[in-house]
Parts: structure tokens; C-alpha cells; sequence
DNA sequence: TTAAATTATGTTATATTATAACGTTTTCGA
DNA sequence: TCGAAAACGTTATAATATAACATAATTTAA
């Protein structure tokens, strides 16, 4: 969280009460959260909170890249290493529900690759792989 | 399409006439295809296309392979190797909108190889990178 | 070959996810 | 402290997807 407020600092951005409280919801799932889910929590709160209170809040978050898009969940997970550029990588348990993320430079390495044979100029990567987590597997999920 | 056919065949799934309608249409657009695009084209031809009409089309469609579905875009479209397995790996153009199938054993064997060392079983693996395709770069986009 | 079972489709309704549009309040810098 | 910009409130609606149950078509097997 301060990793967050010092990120602002020298971006000049404006973390609000409500940015940081969404953002607290994020890291306090340990899994993805939806918008929809930081909603119900929100009005709990602020009786006036909407779809849009919850889905601008999550727009800067992502901006900043203090959390990440889950696209194949339509969720929201907090980014592990916000002050550095990166792309979105992650393990997903299709059991527990956990999304590790991930940073791998062979992967990195292969996608600038391709990219760059293809002559494809490359601006955001997005990798999500879904299977069972060591955990579940240990439970007996394969 | 007649490797659709022959898929089918092989497997013992019935590629209905609306399975195969719904195909020819992704096949036909040059771009990923939204559901509902779908929908509106089908709703000129059976009076009684409806939302569980193109989805539980598609529904077939994926599970045999025959398309993918881009998560990032919430769109499907052809799979153009639909026989034999693999991941799903896109380059998408964020100007012109064409979703470029690729295919990359370095990018298959990091993938395999990180999941591996963290001792997490592969099901299903989405790449997608976001960019701009060689063809809209010449013409300014960058 | 026909009855039962399975698969596919029709149909209505609703759930889930996300954004548009406009007004008000707050914050910040000149 | 005033004006502009940014953030937030509020209402409405768009876009994507599924639930649930009825009917029709196809396959299986007695």
C-alpha cells in the first residue's frame, strides 16, 4: 500500500480515499475480484456507490498498474511489482481460484520474438494460463 | 469448412445446419466476431435466433476447435489448424482489428517450461498481444 | 421398427459486466 | 480566491452471457 502512495507521489497522481479502498479490496482477496464484488463491499460503505464509482476506480488503478485485468475471468487481481513495467502474466487455478503472477524472461524473450519477426510493434501482452496449481494438485486435482 | 466436416465425422459430433451456418459467418469475417453480431446476421435468416441460438453454437464450435475465442475482445474466430491441438496464441491489431493466429515453439516450450518449474498442470493457455500489425504501420500507426 | 434415451433447438426470462451522459463537488494552481 | 480541471454522484442503458424449461429431431437398442 505505501509502494502505492509513493507511486502517486511521483506521478503526480491522485490516490482518493475511494481509489485506496478499492485498491485495499483488491489485495485483501486472494484471489481475482470482480467489479461487481467490490460494488457489494462499496455500498456497505458509501450508500451512493455505483458501477461507475467502482469502474472508475478501477481505471486509474489499471492505468497505474497497481492492479491487473484477468481478462479470461473479468477480474481484478493487485499488481505484485507496481513500480516496475511489465507484462501481465499469470497461473490460474481453475480449482482454487488463484491467480499467481508471473515474470519470465524466456516467455518475454519469445513474445518479443515473435512480434518482431511478424513486424508487429507490440503495446500491451497479455498471457493467462489456466490449469491446477501445486496445491489442488496435491488434493488430488489434475 | 471441409476439414470442419471431417472433424466432425471423426469425432462423432453432428455439425448441425446452424453449427455449420455459424462457421461459415466466423469464417467469413475477417476480423474477430462479436456473439451478437452473429446474432443479428442469424436473426435475417431464422426468425428465432436468440441468444442461446449463437451460443450454444459456439459452445460446440470451441469445444471442437474449430474456433477460438479472444478473450481480450470478447469475439471468436477460425481456427486455422483446427486439427491438431494447441494453444491459443493471437496478435491483434488495436487499428485495423485483425487477429493474426500464430504459432511459436519457443513461446510453447517457456510456457510449458515455467508452469512446469512451478509445478502447475497445463489445461489451457491464452496469448494475446496487442499492437500494430505491419500493414497498419506502414500507414502511420506505430 | 418403434419406444426410450439422448441430443439439439425454441423460447422466455434474467444475470453479469460495463459504459454513456450529465450534474455536482472537490482540488489545485494561477 | 477564482477559474479550470479532476473526481465523484446519479440515472439510465448498453453489451455480453446464461438459466430454466418446453419441444423437436436424432440415435440407440430392445
Amino acid at each position: 500500500m505505501q509502494s502505492a502512495v509513493d507511486l502517486c507521489g511521483q506521478r503526480g497522481a491522485r490516490l482518493t480515499a475511494l481509489r485506496r479502498r478499492v485498491l485495499e479490496l483488491i489485495w485483501k482477496s486472494h484471489k481475482p475480484v470482480g467489479a461487481y464484488e467490490l460494488l457489494d463491499i462499496l455500498k456497505n460503505e458509501r450508500r451512493n456507490a455505483q458501477p461507475p464509482t467502482v469502474y472508475r476506480a478501477l481505471d486509474f488503478l489499471l492505468e497505474l498498474g497497481l492492479v491487473h485485468r484477468i481478462e479470461s475471468l473479468n477480474a481484478f487481481i493487485g499488481c505484485c511489482a507496481p513500480d516496475t513495467a511489465h507484462p501481465s502474466q499469470f497461473l490460474i487455478c481453475r480449482d482454487c481460484g488463484a491467480a499467481a503472477e508471473i515474470t519470465d524472461n524466456r516467455l518475454d524473450k519469445a513474445i518479443a520474438g515473435l512480434a518482431d519477426e511478424a513486424g508487429f510493434s507490440v503495446l500491451h501482452r497479455i498471457v493467462e494460463v489456466a490449469g491446477h496449481c501445486p496445491n489442488c494438485r496435491e488434493q488430488g486435482y489434475e
